[in-house]
DNA sequence: GACAGATACTTTCTTTCGCAACTAATTTGC
DNA sequence: GCAAATTAGTTGCGAAAGAAAGTATCTGTC
C-alpha cells in the first residue's frame, strides 16, 4: 500500500461528529475523563497545516531559483513597495524577530541586492533600499510567484478568494484584541 | 511613538490598487524592470503570518502550562480520536518530518503520556497509545484548546467559519495537484 | 545638560529542525 | 527461497532561529 492510498484511507477513517456509536460506548467514569480532538476540525492546526505546505513551496521555488531563504524574501518583498524601510518595519509587518530580519538584511547586502544606509534623522535607523540588481532579481521573481499563487487560488470564485482574505482579516483582527490579555 | 500605532500607520500607508499617480511616474525603461508586489493582497504571506501568529499563541499555552511543544502536542492530539496510531501515520497527518515525530514521541514515552509497543505483526511499526497520565492531561489540555479556538472564530458567522473551512479544503486540493508536478 | 530609560539593531549562545545516513524488519522479484 | 528493494524508525550533523545580552543612539525628565 503507498502512502497516498494510506492517508486518503485514514483521512476519510472517521469524520465524526460526535460519539461513534450508542452501543459499545464508554462508562460515565470514562466519559468523565476522555476528551477528543479532531484535529481536522481545529481551525488552528488546518491553518497551520495549509500555510506550511504553501510556504514549503514557494520556499522551494525561492531558493532554488534565487538562492533566497524566506526571510530574504520577505525584506525584498517588502522593499518592492515601500519605499521607506528599516528592519524594525520588516519585523512588525512580518512577525519575523529582529534576529532573523538582520541576518537577512545581511544577506542581501553581502549580495548587492540591497544598501543599507545610517538613516540621516536618527543614526540608529538604517534606510533599506534595493539596488538594480535587486530590483531586477525582482523583475524575475515576482511575476512567477503572483502565476504560482494564480494557479493555487484557480479554485476558488472571485468571492471565495475575496471571502477568505475577509476572514482571514477577521481573524487577524481578533487575534490583536486576544493577543496582548493572555 | 508605540510600535502598535506605527504598524497601524503602515498598514495604511498604501494599499494601492495600480500605479500611485499619472505624474511623476515611472519612464518606460523603469516601468519594464520595476515588480511590485503587495504582500498584503499575497495569499501565501498572509496565509503564513495568521497561522504563524495563532501558532505562537497556542504553542505558548501547550509550552506554560503543560510543557508540550507543537509537534509532542500534535501526536497527543491525534491520539485522543485515532485508536491505532504509529509515528508514520503522524507523519502522513501533520506533514512533520519523521525525525522530529521520532522525537516527539520520545519524550511523550519519557514523560510517561504514552505507550509505545512493537506490533505484533509487523515489528517495524510502533503503536502508540495514551496512557492515563495522557488522557488526564488531554482531558485537561484540549477543552481549553478548543475555548481558545472559540474565542478566536467567534468573529466570524456560522457561514464564513464553514466557507473559511471550505476554501481551505479546496486549497489544500489544489495543492496536491500542484505539488508533485513541480 | 546629564543621567535614566527606551530604541534599533547586532552578536552570542542554545535549542530546534530537517536532511541524510544508518539499522532493523518486511516485501518483492526472479 | 534468497538477494534486492522498500519501509519504519533512530541518530548524527549542519544550518537556522529564538532568547538574551551587548552596543550605539536617541528621548525624556529633573
Amino acid at each position: 500500500m503507498t502512502d497516498r492510498e494510506m492517508t486518503l484511507m485514514d483521512a476519510n477513517h472517521k469524520p465524526l461528529g460526535g460519539e461513534e456509536g450508542s452501543r459499545n460506548s464508554p462508562s460515565a467514569e470514562e466519559l468523565r475523563t476522555k476528551a477528543e480532538l479532531d484535529l481536522n476540525q481545529f481551525l488552528p492546526y488546518r491553518l497551520n497545516r495549509l500555510a506550511d505546505r504553501i510556504s514549503d513551496e514557494l520556499a522551494r521555488m525561492y531558493q532554488e531559483r534565487f538562492a533566497l531563504n524566506v526571510a530574504q524574501w520577505r525584506v525584498l518583498a517588502w522593499l518592492s513597495h515601500c519605499d521607506e524601510l528599516t528592519a524594525k518595519k520588516v519585523c512588525n509587518y512580518t512577525n519575523m524577530d529582529k534576529a532573523r530580519v538582520s541576518r537577512a538584511v545581511q544577506a542581501l547586502e553581502d549580495r548587492g541586492l540591497i544598501t543599507r544606509t545610517p538613516s540621516a534623522r536618527d543614526q540608529r535607523l538604517h534606510d533599506l533600499h534595493l539596488t538594480a540588481a535587486g530590483e531586477s532579481l525582482l523583475a524575475e521573481l515576482i511575476p512567477e510567484a503572483q502565476a504560482w499563487e494564480a494557479e493555487l487560488v484557480a479554485t476558488l470564485s472571485v468571492g471565495e478568494y475575496r471571502d477568505l482574505l475577509h476572514a482571514m482579516g477577521k481573524l487577524e483582527r481578533q487575534l490583536e484584541r486576544l493577543g496582548p490579555s493572555s
